[in-house]
DNA sequence: AAGATATGTTCATTTAAATAAACATAAAAG
DNA sequence: CTTTTATGTTTATTTAAATGAACATATCTT
C-alpha cells in the first residue's frame, strides 16, 4: 500500500513481534500438512510470493491474504475472539464507569454499522 | 494492493466474517474508550481514513493497520495464540501420522514400511 | 551421477492502498 | 439556536503491493 503508513514501515516490537510469530506458525502448520508454498498459495488464493511475505510476517501484505491463509489451513477459527467485546475488561469498566445518572433516554435502541 | 488477489477481491465468507467481527469489535472498544476516529488513528499512525476501513472490515488494509490498532487498544495481546502450534491438534496427528500426500509422486511402487 | 521438487531472488509491469484537502452531514455541547 | 466535534464522501496524487517470468540454490529421489 503506496504511502505506507508509519505502522507499516517501523511497527511497535508489539506488532511486529505477532507478526513475525504469526508467520512462523503458519509455516509450522503448513509442514505439518506437507504442504508446499506454491500448493497453499493456490488453495489461498494468492501467489507464492505473497505466502512467502506472510511466513516472514511482513506488515505491509493484506489482510485478507492472511486471514484466507488460515482459513486454508484450518486455523481461521482462532480469531473469533480477538477483541471480543465480552472480554475486553478495560472497556467495560469505562464503560460502566461512565455514568448514566438519572434516565438514559433512547428513543431507538441500536445504532451499529 | 495492486493486482488485488482473488481472496482479497472475494474473500470468502468466513473469512468476510471474521474481517466484520473484527472490525465491529474495534468500533465497540473504541466507543467504550470515548476516542475519536481521529484520535485513534493519530496513536496507531494511520490516516483516520484508513481507520474507517478497518471499522468496516476492508480486506485489503495492510495486517500491520489491523494490528496496529488492536495495539492502540490494548487488544493485541488476543492475536498471542492464533494459529499456535501447540494448539493445531490437526496438524500434530497429521505429524505423528507423517502421511504422505501431495509430495513426490511415485513411479511404481510405494511401501514406506 | 542425473532428475525432480521446493524455495529464494531479481526484474518489470500493473493498479489500487493510503494520503490530504475540501466539503457535507449529523450529532453533541454551548 | 449556534457552535463545535465526529464522521462520511469526493477527488487527486503518490508509490509500493502483488503478480509472473526467469534464474539460482538447495534438498530430496532415484
Amino acid at each position: 500500500m503506496p504511502r505506507v503508513s508509519k505502522i507499516s514501515k517501523s511497527p511497535p516490537a508489539a506488532v511486529e513481534d505477532i507478526l513475525n510469530r504469526l508467520g512462523r506458525n503458519i509455516r509450522t502448520a503448513r509442514l505439518r500438512r506437507k504442504l508446499s508454498m506454491e500448493e497453499l498459495a493456490e488453495r489461498v488464493g494468492i501467489s507464492r510470493y505473497v505466502l512467502a511475505d506472510i511466513e516472514k510476517g511482513k506488515p505491509t501484505t493484506a489482510i485478507a491474504a492472511y486471514l484466507g491463509t488460515l482459513w486454508a489451513l484450518g486455523l481461521l477459527w482462532n480469531m473469533r475472539e480477538v477483541a471480543d467485546p465480552d472480554r475486553d475488561q478495560e472497556g467495560k469498566i469505562l464503560e460502566r464507569a461512565r455514568s448514566p445518572k438519572t434516565a438514559p433516554k433512547r428513543k431507538t435502541i441500536n445504532d451499529d454499522f
